[in-house]
RNA sequence: CGCGGGGUAGAGCAGCUGGUAGCUCGUCGGGCUCAUAACCCGGAGGUCGUUGGUUCAAAUCCUUCCCCCGCAA
């Protein structure tokens, strides 16, 4: 059961390895991006080039649903970024369990959006972790935990990327230890466990008040959406890549001290600053900071950015 | 038919109440200078996304299609 790209890659996963995936079940086809139109989910796309059989239940907490389930009779469930409650009549259906892929080191980062917020909160490590589907939200007895290091200006996108790659191998390997009835059963620290909610677009206008760290993971934690944001005379512009400098400034956190072809420098906290080097216009693509100087009416030091 | 913005020299933009195109940077040549990414002069470089139409005349007005981007999901 899984939905999106990262759900889509263990499906894959478990196709190579030759596992009999008897049904997928996926999130109902709604319309999505420009034009509105219906997409199939990753993963649906998956199993329909691989006929694998497909349920897409608007609601799993149905009599039917469990019945349809049961019919199925499977040895185990495994649960990737569904997107959708499982409830307890299902959990007791197959005979090894369900599992679940979460892409954070539990009991850190349970909920919706671990890998976003690995980055934005300036985590040097991270990593994936399978776990036993409880009733509880990511609360399950843990199996298997990899870690990996984040770059230092490593997008939450390709965090993402490398986890969900991270995640299918950890499947399988977690797997093959449930065949051999050797997996173990970690229960999670409870008292040591953070909650995470889905990105929005609050989070997008820059905090120059913290420090040039928070500032810069703030920017690439929020790619490849929702995107960080400063704003200027009443324009809003997308801020896609910054690096650190060696500034010592008194100037107040927001106030641009250069703009220049190196790029938009700004004062941040700890009388620090950051220097912008990509930025997006409204209706424009994504360009280099230099390149957007030819065209456009530019920052002025002293100008101070909402 | 979900809403909206945009496709003009290598890059970024202006022009768009119609008269065959301009700015900044880059590039080439020359000059100035101890010197320079500075300054001055000059040159090259554009099927104005695509199709058809209106007109004496269209980048500018109408039309077909393609592509990019934002919102919304």
């Amino acid at each position: 059961m899984g939905t999106p790209d990262f759900a889509a890659k263990s499906l894959e996963a478990l196709i190579e390895n030759k596992y009999d995936v008897a049904a997928v079940f996926t999130k109902a086809d709604k319309p999505v991006g420009r034009g509105m139109k219906t997409e199939f989910s990753p993963v649906k796309k998956l199993a329909l080039e691989n006929g694998i059989n497909i349920y897409q239940p608007v609601k799993l907490r149905d009599e039917a649903i469990y019945d349809t389930i049961r019919g199925i009779a499977p040895d185990i469930i495994i649960v990737v970024a569904y997107g959708k409650i499982i409830p307890p009549e299902i959990l007791e259906i197959p005979k090894y369990g369900c599992i679940n892929v979460h892409g954070s080191l539990l009991p850190k980062y349970r909920g919706a959006a671990p890998i976003q917020w690995s980055v934005i909160n300036g985590d040097r490590i991270t990593g994936v972790t399978t776990m036993y589907l409880s009733e509880g939200m990511d609360e399950g007895d843990m199996i298997l935990k990899e870690e990996t290091e984040i770059g230092e200006f490593e997008t939450a996108g390709e965090l993402f990327d490398r986890l969900m790659v991270m995640g299918a191998d950890l499947l399988i390997r977690t797997l093959r230890l449930i065949e051999n009835g050797t997996a173990p059963r970690i229960p999670q620290d409870h008292s040591a466990a953070t909650y995470v909610k889905q990105l929005d677009k609050s989070l997008c206008p820059m905090d120059f008040t913290k420090a040039p760290r928070s500032c810069i993971k703030q920017i690439y934690g929020l790619q490849p959406w929702p995107v960080a944001t400063i704003r200027s005379r009443d324009v809003t512009y997308k801020v896609w890549s910054a690096k650190y400098t060696d500034t010592h400034t008194e100037l107040a956190p927001g106030t641009v001290i250069s703009s220049t072809d190196e790029g938009l420098e700004v004062a941040c906290g700890e009388n620090g600053s950051i220097i912008i080097t990509s930025i997006q216009a409204p209706g424009k693509k994504r360009m280099d900071y230099a390149d957007f100087l030819r065209g456009h009416k530019s920052f002025s030091a002293g100008d101070i950015l909402e």
